[in-house]
DNA sequence: CCATCATATGCCTATATGGGCATGCGTCAA
DNA sequence: TTGACGCATGCCCATATAGGCATATGATGG
């Protein structure tokens, strides 16, 4: 089945390198199409592909501006994916290194003779 | 090309919700592929795949445990991405709302008039 | 060494995607 | 209205998946 379709997904919207370069310029204000293609070194219509995605997942919003089309940020959209990233912020604390793993299991083992049930 | 190998990619790697919900099962501890295949509803080969690319990304670990492989979380791999989105933190609080912004922009242009250099 | 349980892989299929290219479409100036 | 410019799409191709299934691999207990 092939993965999920990036339209309507947020985190698959921004797997995408290119679509990730896209956001972070316009960080910086809104942009016409051509001036990002080229700014990313990527062909007009590549461009308009991935702002379609993009538009589709409410990461970005245009605005018709004479010929010229202007993408604007709108990064609400990744606020559920920090979130949900944040909910592992204690684990990559716990120096998961499998080292410093090993270490603690021998001092542990030290102190108290091995035990089972304490991972967790 | 299609897109890019979720192998050694993160952003890839957690694009894919079955995998997000392996990571989020596992911030509980270690567990056999059996046992999170049946806890996600999925088949074991499935999970097994899945879990190989987060091990292929880092971001699970095994642990051979006699006949059992127990994968745990090693969610260091996140804190990258989740310091990327971090950067947009300021956006998401600007109020970026269609509307709120034609407001914004009716009343400025009522007590300055127009101007054209201000977005940014 | 053999049977068995727990996993990892290989293989095949349907599908979604990104890139390249040509072209349709809307807007603006003359 | 016509021509030009700026973008959005349609089409075709090559590729990477995710799933389903069957099976190879590993480790364990006899």
């Amino acid at each position: 089945m092939a993965r999920a379709a990036t339209t309507s997904d947020t985190f698959n919207a921004i797997a995408e390198l290119q679509r990730r370069e896209i956001l972070v310029l316009l960080r910086s204000g809104e942009r016409p199409v051509t001036e990002l293609a080229r700014d990313l070194g990527m062909t007009q219509p590549q461009a308009s592909k991935h702002l379609r995605v993009l538009r589709e997942v409410g990461l970005v919003q245009v605005r018709g501006m004479g010929k010229q089309r202007l993408y604007a940020l709108d990064a609400r959209g990744l606020r559920p994916v920090h979130e949900w990233l944040g909910g592992f912020e204690q684990f990559w604390n716990e120096s998961f290194d499998r080292l410093d793993e090993y270490v603690q299991e021998l001092k542990r083992t030290r102190q108290t003779g091995p035990r089972d049930g304490d991972e967790q």
